[in-house]
DNA sequence: TTTTTAGTTCTGAATTAGAAGAACCAAAAA
DNA sequence: TTTTTGGTTCTTCTAATTCAGAACTAAAAA
């Protein structure tokens, strides 16, 4: 008797392992901005074996109050990091990590550093002539991540058809 | 007599749009992870017509302590988002935006991600297999992140390519 | 109708972050 | 040698996060 130890006292059955994974993904997450226990949710979601979880079920093995699991959980749908879907003939709602849409989510993050090129352009349109040398470097900046940012696109593009041909 | 208008007390020569501008560029550096009063002072370097500021100067402009100010300037230098230069017969130490190095950060950006890559790996290596849907989803989304981070490289070469047929 | 389920919302407490102010310090100037 | 400059470091202090616990609610079940 090795694995699949019941780890929490009314929650899913995880290892222990898989409880230190959620510790170290949930870190990872935090340092980009998302809140501690909306991190915890969001890694269970996609280290546990079971991939659908309810409200309970999340709240007893995250050993989280029904406020703090409400709170991460609408956070976390907020934010389309995950969705629920839900089964006849029951009330109850089963979380799981959206992960054919984070496809989309990723795509926006580069959406989102379009906002910066775009402010550093005011800055530059804004910035006084008599330093030639600063604002040509600015201009570079933006030039690259412009570039960057107009090819992007045409990159999900490429994998999208090399990833055709390797399902058909 | 429009501009230029001095909107500190023993601070630089600033615009109030010049000090909005800080706050809006400020607010967005905020938004990824840069504290306030460092997100101001990357943000003044940028938009103030002076490119070169001392400690004391960013401190009356921004309105800071002598402790704001040290810590601000410090995780910048930290952060390699601002350098110093100094002058013969000054002490003063003379904080610039290091734009140049900026494309240095930004291809390091990308590497950073690469860290979560790995940890999405990590959890697709433990995952049941009994999930096939639900880890090919995830094994697909860890293709389609590494095969961008593979093709980024190139990217910045290419611009680095046509820039240099720009400049000549 | 009462009870249960599946949550939400509202306090409030504990922790944390960020900045101020003051004391401090080393190097240079007077 | 004393003073000034250019900061850093060390307490507070305040404000914002984040979570727990309890009260609440709407819908369904009994």
């Amino acid at each position: 008797m090795i694995s699949k130890i019941l780890c929490s006292d009314d929650g899913i059955a995880i290892t222990k392992s898989q409880l230190l994974l959620v510790e170290k993904m949930g870190v990872l997450f935090e340092l980009s901005g998302m809140q501690p226990a909306a991190a915890r949710v969001a890694s269970l979601l996609i280290i546990a074996d079971q991939t659908e979880l309810t409200f309970d079920e999340i709240r007893a093995t995250m050993k989280l109050s029904k406020s703090a699991t409400s709170n991460a959980i609408n956070t976390l749908l907020n934010a389309k990091r995950i969705i629920y879907i839900t089964k006849p003939g029951d009330r109850k709602r089963y979380f799981t990590s959206d992960i054919k849409e984070w496809k989309v989510g990723f795509y926006e993050k580069f959406g989102e550093m379009r906002t910066l090129v775009e402010i550093y352009n005011e800055a530059l349109i804004q910035r006084t002539k008599s330093t030639p040398e600063f604002n040509k470097d600015l201009e570079q900046m933006i030039s690259l991540m412009s570039f960057i940012f107009d090819e992007i696109p045409k990159l999900f593009e490429k994998w999208e058809n090399q990833n055709q041909l390797n399902i058909k």
